[in-house]
DNA sequence: TCCTTTTTGTGTTGATCGATACAGAAATAG
DNA sequence: CTATTTCTGTATCGATCAACACAAAAAGGA
């Protein structure tokens, strides 16, 4: 099954992946569509015709964002035969591992796009669900402790999920500044250092 | 000591405040001239005469937030008569308290323009540098602990602070993603949680 | 070969960007 | 009063913005 017409001259996955190293840099404001054809190496009508449009081209930068950088990474955190506790110690461990990587640009996309920009709200949305599923996850991994009896039922998982993810933002924002591996990793263990008090008999609030 | 020509129509320092929440809503990249005139209520030659250029004017708006907005938290910091462990809780707690209010933009402003934004480099470093001084300020706070007997000096403090640092950067992000005071106060707690483990007997790293 | 389909490159669209020229208005100084 | 100084409002500057029209180019189907 052969394609009519005349063939597309670049590589649409690898163009994407130079279109999203671009906004993770600068966000979606300051990214200009000559920008975007430069670091692409195609001029904008093919920008047009195989994308859409800027809008259309940053919703698909975050999905390949998700799928090629961020997933690997949440990968840690389901693997079977490990409790919660050793899951999300891997899970911001390998995330200070990547975090401040020099082969792509500092940060986790999704958080570090949390800011300013405007975008048309339909991108903005796309962001906000992106980092409640990042909250979603860490405490559906707390629920299957608890299920499991790893974890006390009565604990605030909720409230524990949400502050590993802030620390897990805080990292981002920190490697977008120049800290080291070894700067996240001992925030990652500092974190961790929390965890006997967070989930032992302890009430969550009060 | 009266001033010479046609008096300025309008009060410099609202207009700056003005601007300022603007710029912090939305980033400096998607901020435009005509915004800032609609939000300051002038026209664009007075923002000119009165601030410069577009670039001049987000400098002013960062120092003006810096005064107005951040410094108050800051204050909790360095009171006299309490630990540094009171201390830098009180700092989280009354962070947790302001980062969700509704008569202003959501989170830290200078944390949250960590990202993207492209800004002529001189800017960003403007905001790297407002971050880092926060580090410092943690830092030197436990510092001043350690040289009153309350800390072991042995202990990483540099690490202890990047940690709690890193902590109130998350909750900027999840404040800008709505979530409430007792959301992020939870967020502050679970942090605390982790103090006496880093500031015990354990060495710092590996 | 000729037709259809799709991409590529050139050139351009109206809109908006940040930033000003200029003239009139409103104050002080003499 | 007149002269000087400074700000306001209109109108606009060239540059750049996102997006596209159009024709040449390159493929398959007939």
């Amino acid at each position: 099954m052969a394609e009519r017409g005349r063939p597309r001259g670049f590589d649409r996955d690898a163009a994407l992946d130079a279109a999203t190293k671009l906004f993770w840099c600068k966000g979606y404001s300051a990214t200009s569509i000559a920008d975007l054809c430069a670091a692409m190496g195609i001029v904008s009508p093919s920008l047009y015709a195989a994308f859409g449009s800027k809008e259309a081209l940053y919703a698909e930068a975050i999905g390949h964002y998700v799928k090629n950088y961020d997933a690997p990474i949440w990968g840690r955190l389901d693997a079977t035969g490990k409790s919660a506790r050793t899951s999300i110690e891997d899970w911001l461990m390998a995330s200070a591992a990547i975090l401040p990587a020099t082969d792509r640009p500092g940060g986790c996309m999704v958080t570090l796009s949390a800011v300013g920009d405007d975008k048309t709200s339909e991108l903005c949305d796309l962001l906000v669900q992106g980092r409640a599923e990042s909250l979603r996850r860490i405490e559906a991994r707390l629920d299957r402790a608890a299920a499991e009896g790893e974890l006390s039922a009565t604990l605030d998982l909720k409230g524990i999920a949400r502050f590993y993810v802030g620390v897990h933002q805080g990292m981002s924002v920190q490697a977008r500044d120049g800290a080291t591996r070894a700067d996240l990793e001992a925030m990652a263990r500092s974190a961790m250092a929390a965890w006997d008090s967070l989930t032992g008999t302890k009430v969550s609030s009060s």
